[in-house]
DNA sequence: GTCTATACTAAGATAGAC
DNA sequence: GTCTATCTTAGTATAGAC
């Protein structure tokens, strides 16, 4: 039999995680209570146990959905061809997803801390999958002649640290589009590769 | 009269700080409790009240010590001269302080939300002023003809998120010495820069 | 599915003994 | 200068009524 129209379980769960969500990264996951996601969402604390089984797995799920979505939608977008082709569109795909991610991505590097072991590693995994979609890029620039690296590793790392950057200043009221700012990113990372 | 010499005060007091600045770099401001850094101190909770009026001012103190300590290093280690000089001083004197200063240097960063606004202004104010130091030398490049940037503030604000990210995974026991990853960085730097 | 009530633990901070 | 004891508040999580 279907469901009841009138229950609300569907409509509160995203209203939790999306709490969880807003309140995680703005006051820090060690600083927000369950009383306050359930003061946001307009239920009693307890209710929150309806949807998650303790506060760490709301935590989890935030982070691992992120990185599912990041992974996924780079395949997507991956145009294939060339390395400079490639490289160009992972920079502008980063910083586009990043700044439509806000919020999940400030979680994603600023909670790592506060992950059980065996959720660190399998989110660890997960980054590191993303890191080795640029290494690869670099490396196939690297067998191409195209570019000229010390380090694809290093170089890897650099780029993702200087792009992930932008999430901490850019503003939609400031005096940049994001094309601009994502054209002005993908300039600086050609040079730094020497391409 | 002389401060009795069996008196422990004076060792007690960077005791505490010490305690905090490991535990506040590990678990997170929030999540760290006066009784554990007592604990830490070897002292009762209580006793922590004779060093700091409180835990925000624990926390306050730490990141205005470690600001105050990194612009007068640079204003020491400033060699002048061309800004192609300077800059590549700039890069190396960046990294190796913040690789001395790896738990200061993260809690300066991921704390920035835990200062109440009046302390957060104050660090905001010499986080800026440490930005204009690189942004100074870039746009004497500029003035020299020897850089050529769409954007000198971008620019800035990407080396040093490039910079800060060596401090993410650099382990001392790696592959790469400090130098080698330093030298590895000058010459992206200059790369991105057009020098 | 949500509420109230509550068990249990621990937080920041203070008072007063030693 | 440090300790013990304590005040007050708030945390996560659960039980059982509705």
């Amino acid at each position: 039999m279907a469901r009841k129209s009138g229950s609300s379980a569907e409509k509160t769960r995203p209203l939790v995680e999306a709490a969880a969500k807003r309140l995680f990264a703005r006051h820090g996951y060690a600083a927000v209570s369950m009383r306050q996601i359930a003061a946001e969402v307009g239920v009693q604390a307890g209710a929150l146990y309806l949807y998650t089984p303790d506060k760490q797995s709301l935590l989890f799920e935030l982070m691992k959905t992120h990185m599912e979505e990041l992974l996924a939608a780079w395949a997507k977008s991956d145009p294939g061809g060339a390395a400079d082709r490639q490289l160009h569109a992972f920079v502008e795909f980063h910083i586009a997803f990043n700044l439509q991610s806000l919020e999940a991505v400030f979680i994603s590097y600023m909670e790592l801390r506060n992950l059980t072991p065996e959720n660190f590693a399998h989110i660890e995994d997960m980054r590191r999958a993303y890191e080795t979609v640029l290494e690869d890029i670099l490396k196939a620039g690297m067998a191409e002649g195209t570019y000229q690296l010390e380090d694809t590793k290093l170089t890897t790392l650099a780029i993702i640290a200087m792009l992930n950057g932008v999430n901490t200043w850019y503003k939609e009221s400031g005096r940049l589009t994001r094309e601009q700012v994502a054209g002005i990113y993908v300039e600086m990372v050609r040079r730094a590769v020497g391409g």
